[in-house]
DNA sequence: TCGTAAACGAGACGGTACGTCCAGTCTTTTT
DNA sequence: AAAAAGACTGGACGTACCGTCTCGTTTACGA
């Protein structure tokens, strides 16, 4: 149940302004984009923000954290509404829009994001609550719909399928040994769409 | 008479004591897998290693190119070499060994590394050509022999097969969303293996 | 109504901690008694002082120039006042003053500036005018008197004859080919007394 | 029995190579001219002569050494010898010399030398014995001659009557306060000419 | 309307690490 | 042997940010 009645926390002193917040998260972001995380310091979003750097530790606790709130900010998820056509063409094409993203220089913030989020946890868990499950769970809901059309056989293990599709994905753009291209993501389709019609196979006793 | 055949320069000079690289080696990866990429830096290297800074900077430019350098020495690629059995055990084992390392505290290392190649290019390179490389070549070569005795059909992209079974391992160390064990890799490897029965399915013109 | 005349800036930020700059300052000029110009380095000064290097640079560029301003501190010069008895013993006085100074171990600090005002233009402009001006300045007021009162006859030049009087002690300072003595500030006080009673001997013509 | 009869040293081994010696001094001079005493380091001056700092060390123990060495070198003392007419005019002369060197770029390494003599014992011996010592010798030789024939009262200390015409120069010289001009040399003789003619005045007792 | 409480800018401060420079010393090979 | 080259320790340099703090000022609200 809530935890009160309805809004108000009393609010007592002056309220924070809202541009102030606004223009650390724009400037962070642009430095992100610009120079990578490390570019991303606390001093750097003052200065460009024109805000103090005590105030930008009053809403977050460190650079990283201002980063990633950067991040999330602006990149939503994709959506699964409002597609045309059958599931699974709309399936490829939300695919296709992850892989054009991850193509695009958008992409090494998604890198810089996934590296960040190796050293903190909270950072991780935001991460993977806001941008990883977020995704995981639009490409889910289509998933679902192309099972339910027969599309797709209904795979063992939902998690593994989306691994088989969000894995390769990141493991280009991480390692940045092949491009990510939409012929790279019809191939992976290919892969789930025919690997589940039949049973699995038995692993072997040893 | 000439002193030397072709290409190794004279040594001039005092030569480099091979202890003094090996201590920082070793220094630099025990602070790796204690405290993760941070907890290495030049500073904690040099004292731990008994060493002077400036030493340090003469043979790499900067903490991270350490680090990436005692990741690289000890982590050797899994070898495909006198497996027992099928090649499709063998492929198995050599996976298995992959995800036994990842889900232990060395993958915390690995992840480590893949976070420090995201911001310098050089780093990037040295990783991708030293570990990734190396792991791909090996499976590959299984892969080739499982090919030859038809245990796997003849994929119509090698690189897409093995982003197929790298990416997810990878993707499950960054994102810590599910663990990965050896169930993981079998599930995995049916999807490869039960994918690759039949010529491409066609994807749609538009 | 303005907040101020003209002059005070409205202080911003926080104030500067006064024991912060005056531990800097006992610290910086033990170290120079201690051990002369060298041992004055930052490092040591933020050791022995509790404070951190870059407070230091906070106040001051470097540490020869935070050596001058330990030494100005101290370092009051003659006062004229208050001289019991003619002005031309006042003025033996004040001089003998002087000699003791530089025989004695604060000499060496004296001398240490003067070599530091060597290299640095900064520095020369400090120790001319917080230093050597206010020497010379007491000491002119003084001789200004025995003018005055008939006990040296006016000179052509005032800044030769305050040469003729430190020239030689800073001399034997820094050479130290000889002892500083009151002996020594007699005899030089005899060569002005009697030297300036007649005019100029005209220099000859080539 | 000993090996030698007596002057002849043994040489064994390699002979220095004179051409070293002179390119360090060279080199060393050049630096100390261009950027004073402070640019005269082991490294640069190894840089410069082409020459491996070990070499360097082989010669003289440390940087400012070598700069005293390569002020040696080259600044002789002012010579006494061959003045035409009287030995007044002759002493002038040497004067305006010195004068005229202290003011040229010249007189800067002469201040450097004196300040790197304040630091080091060694160097204020040599400094002392090969660069004051000189000078006042072959003053002295010529104060001598103008006593002789009357140009100048005999003093009562000869050091005392040096230091009067060397000490201002040399204090205008490290504390530029005013210029060195063959004028104020002038003035500093006036005074030892018209001081020095009767007996001294007592002291008071007190 | 007038406190009071928080937001905010500014800058001091202790820290930690950086990457560099130079000093001296040593260990090689070359002359 | 001496010379040349370069490895190596060690110390200090001056800088960049960090995260915390202490100020003064501003802005809203609630008594």
């Amino acid at each position: 149940m809530p935890r009160q009645a309805s809004s108000a926390p009393p609010v007592r002193g002056r309220p924070r302004d809202p541009r102030t917040r606004a223009a650390i998260l724009v400037a962070a972001r642009d430095l992100l984009e610009r120079g990578g995380l490390t570019a991303v310091t606390i001093e750097a979003i003052a200065q460009k923000a024109g805000v103090s750097r005590p105030t930008i530790y009053r809403y977050w606790p460190n650079a990283p954290a201002v980063a990633m709130a950067a991040f999330l900010e602006k990149t939503g998820a994709a959506s699964a509404a409002a597609s045309p056509g059958s599931a699974l063409s709309a399936l490829r094409a939300q695919l296709h829009a992850l892989a054009d993203a991850f193509a695009a220089p958008a992409g090494r913030s998604v890198a810089a994001m996934v590296a960040a989020a190796q050293s903190e946890t909270e950072l991780a868990k935001a991460f993977r609550n806001e941008f990883i499950a977020r995704n995981r769970d639009a490409t889910w809901a289509l998933l679902e719909r192309c099972i339910a059309d027969r599309s797709i056989a209904e795979p063992d293990d939902m998690d593994v399928t989306l691994d088989l599709i969000f894995g390769p994905l990141f493991y280009r753009l991480l390692m940045g040994h092949a491009p990510i291209t939409r012929g790279f993501v019809d191939q992976l389709l290919d892969t789930v769409v025919r690997a589940r019609r039949r049973r699995p196979v038995q692993p072997p006793a040893g």
